[in-house]
DNA sequence: TTAAAGCTGTGAAAAAAGCCACTAAAACAG
DNA sequence: CTGTTTTAGTGGCTTTTTTCACAGCTTTAA
């Protein structure tokens, strides 16, 4: 018997079909008309099963003996991932590596605008060329409001981290992208995604075969 | 029958470990003497139970009725991760993540010391300032071996991302720190960890809960 | 010394993720 | 048409990861 609820899609495969999406979208540029699941999952770096395994939870929409229409499954992701519209997302943090992400403009093509940064020091930005306007962390709360922000990129030290994801939270975010090499305790409600690149080279290292 | 070699560290594990390390770093600053697996956990973002059976690869020194001792603890982990000695790692990509690498002091404390940068075209560093040098790609091989480098970081364009690891694996690197919105094809000797803002963001924005 | 409370260590169960073998559909070749 | 080849979809097996329940030390308090 079929579920009457839509199953959940597992947390990874959510994960790899952001992949998926990049790769498909690379292969929009060379004018591929159609990708079979084998080259695909090449590209991802992961198994054609999986692959498979992963794109039906979204539905059928393969082609026996021929694969998938590129445009149609990035759409079809595209949908499921709802990153159909623009997100407005704003940074916390115009440090070392708040800097760094602010002149990083890999967000944008995927659908995510970096609209404002804060820091406890205004005066701070030292790129003065930067388009991104940098406010006092007091215009917080104004800032999210009026833009309907509803995620932020956290780049603090680790001793304001948890203070920060607190404003951000009362200020009404739901989704922090936590760069800071603490992991702050949020409510039930609030998505957190930690990354940490010195973790990610230690883990790195630790897997060197000898 | 129990096996003969040593039982491999779960890959979860092995990352989770790095999250600890850096929180029992926090609770050593704080003169903390002994910390409980619960509190631990808590500060690492998982469960305690998690976090015990994580430690139970490295042994057992925990004192039960009273928790584990940081500066011991702490020691273990590292020795297990292999983080005793410092580790050289060079960054490819001079581009805007890569700069943004660069002024990242985030990896020396944890024993990782970015010694050489690379980029097609040298003259691309805007900031003057750095002591990090910047080399053409031609000079790949000579500093790889010259510093006995197994790690590098990869900060290029897509259209570059498979060309330039296949540069590093022949030069001997044996770990890459994959920023490249691409996932390179590495042989199997070769250890690989995928980074991606973007889809960190959008994995973010999946989980958003209304 | 004894009792109570606080924690760790761990086997076993449960859940999640990955993988494979096989089925079925479509395309293609002749 | 017909047979062959290519490729998606899937049930269920295997492996990995997480969680649970509880046994067994340690400390503390009286």
């Amino acid at each position: 018997m079929k579920k009457a609820t839509k199953t959940e899609i597992p947390r990874k495969t959510v994960y790899r079909l952001s992949v998926y999406l990049r790769c498909l979208h690379k292969l929009k540029l060379n004018k591929l008309q159609t990708v079979s699941s084998e080259a695909l999952a090449r590209a991802a770096g992961v198994k054609p099963t999986q692959l498979r395994k992963d794109l039906t939870y979204l539905g059928q929409f393969g082609i026996r003996g021929l694969g998938y229409d590129v445009e149609q499954l990035s759409q079809m992701i595209t949908v499921h991932l709802g990153t159909n519209r623009l997100q407005p997302v704003i940074l916390v943090g115009a440090g070392n590596l708040g800097n760094a992400l602010l002149q990083y403009h890999g967000f944008e093509p995927e659908g995510f605008e970096i609209i404002a940064a804060f820091d406890q020091d205004p005066q701070r930005q030292r790129d003065k060329i930067l388009r991104i306007p940098l406010h006092p962390m007091s215009k917080l709360p104004q800032i999210i409001q009026e833009f309907r922000v509803r995620m932020a990129i956290l780049a603090v030290p680790a001793a304001a981290a948890q203070e920060v994801a607190n404003a951000l939270i009362d200020a009404g975010i739901l989704g922090i992208l936590n760069f800071a090499p603490i992991v702050p305790a949020v409510p039930e409600h609030v998505a957190l995604n930690n990354v940490n690149l010195a973790i990610e080279l230690e883990n790195l290292s630790y897997f060197l075969k000898e």
